[in-house]
RNA sequence: GGUCGGAUGGCCGAGUGGCUAGGCAGAGGUCUGCAAAACCUUUUACAGCGGUUCGAAUCCGCUUCCGACCUCCA
C-alpha cells in the first residue's frame, strides 16, 4: 500500500511518513475515559480527533484494529498513589456499587460519542476485565528487575530504568529538572526514588475494589492497564498510540517505561497527541470546574451559552481546527461553525436537483479538487484545510444550481463520490436536520400548496405559510425552479 | 521556578521564505411579488523591536503577553 500520509510523531517532534509495521494492518491504541463521571466536551474532542484519524486510515484501505480502553478501576483520587480509588469514593457519595458507577458513565459515554457520530473502536477493553494480564505484566517487570515490592505494593524503579533507557523520551525533559520539581508528597516513604510510580497498590481496609495478587489484596496502578491491554490486543510493538496532550508527560511516559521494562521494546512507533479544548483561553478540565457537558451544549443549558448547538455542528466546529492546535470555545465561534455546517449540508442537499449539461465540460477542475482534498488529509490529517477545499465545491454546486456554472453527468457522479468520501466517510459529518420520510412527504405537500397560492398571486396565504414554518425553525427559499426548505 | 508551546483581520481558524486559505460577521451588487437562500464584488492581518535575505506572517535574536505540563485530568 502506497499512501503519502505523513503524521506528527511526538517522539521525534516532527512529521514522519506513515509506514505501518505490518501493512495493510494498523494497530492503534487510544487512552479512553475514566468512567467515574460524565465526559466533558474536552474529552469528546480527543475522541472526535481520533475518530477522524481512524476513519481516514480506513478510507485509505488499512485494516485498522482500534483499541480504546475504559478505565474502570485503579485510578486514584488525589495525590500520587495516595487516597481513595475514584470509583469507591464516587460509589460512597452516590450510595452505589462501584460497578454501577462504571455502568452508568460508560453508557453515558457511548451515547455521547454516538451523537457525535464516532465509529466504535474495534475493541474496548476494561481495566477490571484485565486484572490478571496486569498482574502478569507487573510480575515480568519485577522479574526483569525494574520494580520492587514494599509492604504488598509494587513500584516501578525509575532509577534503574534510566541507567539503560531514556525515561523522558516523549517530553524531552531533563531528569534533574523532573527530580527537582517533583513535589514532596506524603506516603512516599515506600518509594525508593522520587519518580517511582505504583504498579500495584495494597488495598486499605476501606477500599471496596480489590483483587488478589502475589503481593497483596489490592488494585493496579493507573498506568499499567494501558500497557497490559495494548500489548495483549496489538502486540508488544504496534503502530499508533494516542491520547490527549495532558497524558504525555506522566501517563504515556510511564507506559513506555513499563512496556520497555517488560518487553524490551518501544511499544508504539507513532505517538499522537491531541490538543486541549479551551474556554476563555484556559484548558477545560474536570478539576478546574470549567467543563461543559455535551448535554448542556446540545440543550443550551450551560450558563455561558446563549442557546443549544447540535452534535454535528459541534463536530464540525472541532474539525475546523487542527487536532494539534488548541481550540477555544465561545458562542460566537459555535454560531459561525453552525452556519458553515448548515451551508455545507444545504449544498449537499441541492445536488440531486442539479441539471447536467448534455455534452459540455464543467467549470470546476475535479481532479485538482480531489488531489487537494487528499493532500490536506495526508498532511497530518489537516481537516481545516480539507473543509476549506470543500467550500470551494459548495460554491460550485450552488453556482450550478443557479445556472451560473455547468456540470456534466460524469462529473456529477464523480463529485458525489468525492463528497461522500470526504464529508461523510472521513469527516463523519451527516445532516442532522434530516427528517423522516413522513415528514418529508408532509413538507412536500405544504410546499406544493404554497406554490399554488403563489401562482394565484395569493401572497397573503403563501406568506402566512412561510412565516408559520419559519416560527417552527423551517426556512423556505424560493427560486425560479420552485421552493426549497431547510431546517435551521 | 523549570520544560515546552503559542500570539494571524470584528470573531473562529489554516498557512512556514515570493502565489486570494476557509467559515462567520460587515459593505455593495445580481436575482426576486416580498423575504430568505444563493452567486458576484469588496473592507480589515500576521504582538513589539532588531537581524538574515533580492524578498519575511513564515528563518534568527531580544522583549512583552498568554497557555500547557511539572499534581487526578482527553
Amino acid at each position: 500500500m502506497n499512501t503519502n500520509l505523513v503524521l506528527y510523531n511526538t517522539i521525534s517532534r516532527k512529521k514522519e511518513p506513515f509506514e505501518p509495521l505490518h501493512p495493510p494492518f494498523v494497530g492503534m491504541y487510544v487512552c479512553g475515559p475514566t468512567v467515574y463521571s460524565d465526559v466533558h466536551l474536552g474529552n469528546c474532542r480527543t475522541f472526535v480527533s481520533f475518530d477522524l484519524i481512524f476513519r481516514y486510515l480506513l478510507h485509505l484501505g488499512y485494516k485498522v484494529r482500534y483499541v480504546r480502553n475504559i478505565t474502570d478501576a485503579g485510578h486514584l483520587e488525589g495525590d500520587q498513589d495516595e487516597g481513595d480509588d475514584k470509583f469507591a469514593k464516587k460509589a460512597r457519595l452516590e450510595k452505589l456499587e462501584p460497578m454501577e458507577i462504571v455502568q452508568k458513565y460508560t453508557l453515558g459515554f457511548h451515547e455521547v460519542l454516538r451523537l457525535f457520530n464516532t465509529l466504535p473502536p474495534s475493541i474496548e477493553p476494561t481495566a477490571t476485565g484485565h486484572i490478571s494480564e496486569q498482574i502478569q505484566m507487573i510480575q515480568q517487570i519485577l522479574d526483569n528487575g525494574y520494580a520492587y515490592e514494599v509492604n504488598g505494593s509494587v513500584y516501578f524503579d525509575v532509577d534503574k530504568y534510566i541507567q539503560s533507557k531514556n525515561y523522558t523520551i516523549l517530553t524531552n525533559r531533563k531528569l534533574e529538572d523532573l527530580l527537582n520539581n517533583t513535589r514532596e508528597l506524603g506516603g512516599q516513604d515506600e518509594k525508593r526514588g522520587r519518580l517511582d510510580f505504583a504498579l500495584w497498590i495494597k488495598a486499605k481496609p476501606e477500599h471496596i475494589m480489590r483483587w488478589p495478587s502475589p503481593w497483596s489484596i489490592g488494585f493496579p496502578g493507573w498506568h499499567i492497564e494501558c500497557s497490559a491491554m495494548s500489548s495483549k490486543y496489538l502486540g508488544a510493538e504496534f503502530d499508533i498510540h494516542g491520547g490527549g496532550m495532558d497524558l504525555a508527560a506522566t501517563h504515556h511516559t510511564n507506559e513506555i517505561a513499563q512496556s520497555q521494562a517488560c518487553n524490551h521494546v518501544q511499544p508504539a512507533k507513532y505517538w499522537m497527541h491531541t490538543n486541549m479544548l479551551t474556554v476563555n483561553g484556559a484548558r477545560m478540565s474536570k478539576s478546574a470546574g470549567n467543563g461543559f457537558l455535551p448535554q448542556e451544549l446540545f440543550a443550551g443549558t450551560h450558563k455561558l451559552l446563549h442557546r443549544g448547538y447540535s452534535p454535528m455542528s459541534v463536530r464540525f466546529f472541532m474539525l475546523q481546527a487542527h487536532y494539534r492546535s488548541t481550540l477555544d470555545f465561545s458562542n460566537e465561534a459555535l454560531e459561525a461553525a453552525e452556519k458553515g455546517y448548515r451551508r455545507l449540508m444545504n449544498a449537499l442537499a441541492v445536488i440531486p436537483k442539479l441539471t447536467v449539461t448534455e455534452n459540455g465540460e464543467g467549470d470546476f477542475d475535479l481532479s485538482a479538487f480531489k488531489e487537494r482534498c487528499y493532500a490536506a488529509m495526508n498532511d497530518d490529517f489537516n481537516s481545516p484545510v480539507l473543509i476549506a477545499e470543500l467550500f470551494e465545491a459548495v460554491r460550485y454546486i450552488n453556482s450550478v444550481y443557479d445556472r451560473k456554472a455547468q456540470i456534466s453527468a460524469t462529473e456529477l457522479e464523480e463529485l458525489k463520490t468525492l463528497l461522500q468520501y470526504f464529508v461523510a466517510d472521513i469527516l463523519g459529518l451527516i445532516d442532522d436536520a434530516n427528517a423522516s420520510h413522513d415528514f418529508e412527504n408532509a413538507m412536500k405537500l405544504i410546499i406544493k400548496l404554497r406554490e399554488e397560492a403563489k401562482m394565484n398571486k395569493d401572497y397573503a396565504t403563501s406568506d402566512r405559510i412561510r412565516e408559520a414554518l419559519k416560527d417552527m425553525g423551517i426556512q423556505v427559499m424560493d427560486s425560479k425552479d420552485g421552493s426549497l426548505w431547510a431546517k435551521n
